[in-house]
DNA sequence: TGAATATATATCGTGTACGATTTAATTTTA
DNA sequence: TAAAATTAAATCGTACACGATATATATTCA
């Protein structure tokens, strides 16, 4: 129990540090394209599939219309989508890239490519990682919606 | 290089969304001692050593002083920190943990336990996910201090 | 000692995050 | 079909998170 109780041994602490300097890293990648991290998120699953509603990119990056939708507002005053009213249901708003975000995906994949790089993460532990943040991720989801 | 265009495959995505489920759990399991994640961070680095300047505690807890100034007048607001000016350095800030802080070390840590213990969360599992993270961590770290 | 430098907080501006409420449009159903 | 329920955005309030600047106190050293 007391095992707990120290800020070091905390499996909470760690994910909050990492992400931390993953939030670092992406913020200064991405700095000269004047996109933040989460904005980039969003970049990344228009790419997947564009012209997306507002609630379905919200469904990919995990984040509400609270978050989202002030957020959205600046990446179409910094020229990176587009929005507007669907023309089949007129409540939702739909999201699309622009030219500027499609020409823009190498040289930002790039950018991040070389900073990732830079830090020495090795093919293994970065898989290894992935795929044990991947079970803990699903069973506190779980467990969260269980709840509910 | 195409394999990090995905969203599904970034890291930073993974560490993102499990950040983002321990945000989640920790809000819910401290909403009833009217505490948020990063404020129960704090009175952890507290427990490991009372009476730290606020600088000590952003070093703990890696956060600058934009954050933590506000964080900490609110938590002292709510009754969980001390704040005076030190004797010896009137520049720097004595933060100490009230009997309140102490006295609900037990359930606060229980609360959290169960909400952990309730995810299903492995042993070794969370070890080995707790090593790779430090291992990533530092490396990511390492060479922002390098840049620098 | 007095000016330059360094240090610790405090403050400010911008951008997430999230729950709750509001508004407008669509769907369900009585 | 009209009223009720649902849905998608938009808005609001609170709380991080961080870089930059301001302020007050200490320290250094010429």
């Amino acid at each position: 129990m007391n095992d707990y109780l120290s800020l070091d041994q905390q499996l909470c602490f760690a994910v909050y540090e990492t992400s931390s300097e993953f939030n670092k890293l992406y913020t200064k990648a991405l700095e000269p394209f004047n996109l933040t991290y989460p904005q980039y998120l969003v970049l990344l699953a228009l790419r997947e599939n564009d012209g997306l509603a507002q609630k379905e990119i919200g469904e990919k990056v995990r984040l509400g219309t609270g978050t989202l939708n002030p957020m959205i507002t600046r990446m179409t005053a910094n020229g990176w989508v587009t929005k507007e009213r669907s023309t089949g249901d007129s409540r939702s708003v739909v999201i699309s890239l622009t030219e500027k975000a499609k020409n823009s995906k190498r040289d930002i994949a790039l950018a991040i490519k070389e900073a990732i790089e830079r830090c020495g993460i090795q093919s293994n532990e970065y898989f290894e990682l992935m795929k044990l943040l991947g079970s803990v991720r699903d069973k506190m989801k779980k467990s969260r919606m269980e709840q509910a």
